[in-house]
DNA sequence: TTTCTTTCTTGAACTAGATTAAGAAAACTA
DNA sequence: TAGTTTTCTTAATCTAGTTCAAGAAAGAAA
């Protein structure tokens, strides 16, 4: 049986929850173990479900049409990932999801979430609070890349993010912060010399 | 007496209002005349509401440390916008807000906010909707601005928003690109040449 | 342990875009 | 209408970060 505990606590958080939501809820839920390096989702593909993680490291990439992947995000235990637009409009998805590694997760189906938040407002709200609060955050993703340079940027990633350092390939933090390996290479460089 | 009518227009077209709603949500709005240049809104203090534009064009846009301005968005008629963060935590915004054009606005102030979202659940999904879809949108903004050089970021931007050039002085459309006004004579030029 | 694969580092050559400073063109203002 | 301010352009110089290529280190596999 799968422990929905943590997910539970951080829902209420924002909103309370009646037995009868929370039987509904969890019965919706789908667990699945992903070893490291599988894909949860391949661009090209409608996304089925959205994803809850509740252990492991997930990250969430966009392919360009030079072929080179650019990290669009992370998701760590008690993080909701996967690809927004896909996911609600149905449409085939940019993005591919991996493990980086082994995780465990919950997958919402589309069809699920349609109906928890149509009988359930108060879902509608918990996802509005999750909304929007993931949109400032990407503001402020926003900013830093415009008005920090790749040192800054690299320092503030470590602060906000010290947890992720243990699972994710410096490459991919590069890629995620908008610069290349060898750059990030130089910058640890430079660092050690201090 | 102001027109609400393209706005509740916009918002029928994701929930379905009763009269009461409507009268509700209405009498909650302040109407206001902003001036072409004058602020709505400035880094330090805390937004006390909601923006909605009727007409014109704002701009919201952050200062950093070395006295740089960097746009993170505009708004037309038709479109939210404020700083989110300073609004829902109430805490001193680190972005301005000004009018590119005279323009009219509707303020929706917080306690009004929060009271339509609690009274009315139909509005959690409204604005779960609008933020999801912002969310969408920021997410496309960064993977544009790591996969596709300057040239391409500003071919990009007068295909999606076109009507925003009329308002818009390029100084603003380069900051929001993530580059400098020189930069964009240049760009500018060589597609003259072609 | 050895082998294979992936990740990380280093350095040299390069380039997209920044900076600075000036003048030209537009847009307000009176 | 001229005067003032803001926006846009041009060109020379500069730099943060890229590209390419190679080797070193670290992990995974067996």
């Amino acid at each position: 049986m799968i422990n929905t505990s943590v997910l539970l606590a951080s829902i209420n958080r924002h909103i309370t929850l009646e037995p009868a939501d929370i039987v509904l809820f969890t019965t919706m839920l789908q667990p699945a173990q992903i070893k490291q390096g599988e894909f949860i989702e391949t661009s090209g593909t409608v996304t089925p479900h959205f994803i809850h993680v509740l252990s492991g490291c997930l990250m969430t990439y966009y392919s360009d049409k030079n072929g080179h992947d650019h990290v669009i995000q992370f998701a760590m235990a008690g993080w909701w990932t996967g690809d927004l637009h896909s996911f609600t409009e149905q449409v085939p998805s940019i993005y591919s999801t991996r493990a980086l590694a082994d995780s465990e997760v919950l997958y919402l189906p589309k069809a699920d979430m349609d109906r928890l938040l149509a009988e359930v407002p108060k879902f509608e709200r918990f996802f509005r609070i999750l909304f929007q609060n993931s949109l400032v955050t990407h503001q402020q993703r926003i900013i830093q890349n415009f008005s920090a340079n790749a040192e800054e940027r690299y320092e503030n990633f470590r602060k906000k993010y010290p947890s992720l350092e243990q699972y994710v390939p410096l490459k991919y933090i590069a890629s995620y912060l908008g610069f290349t390996p060898e750059f990030l290479s130089k910058i640890r460089r430079k660092q050690l010399d201090r």
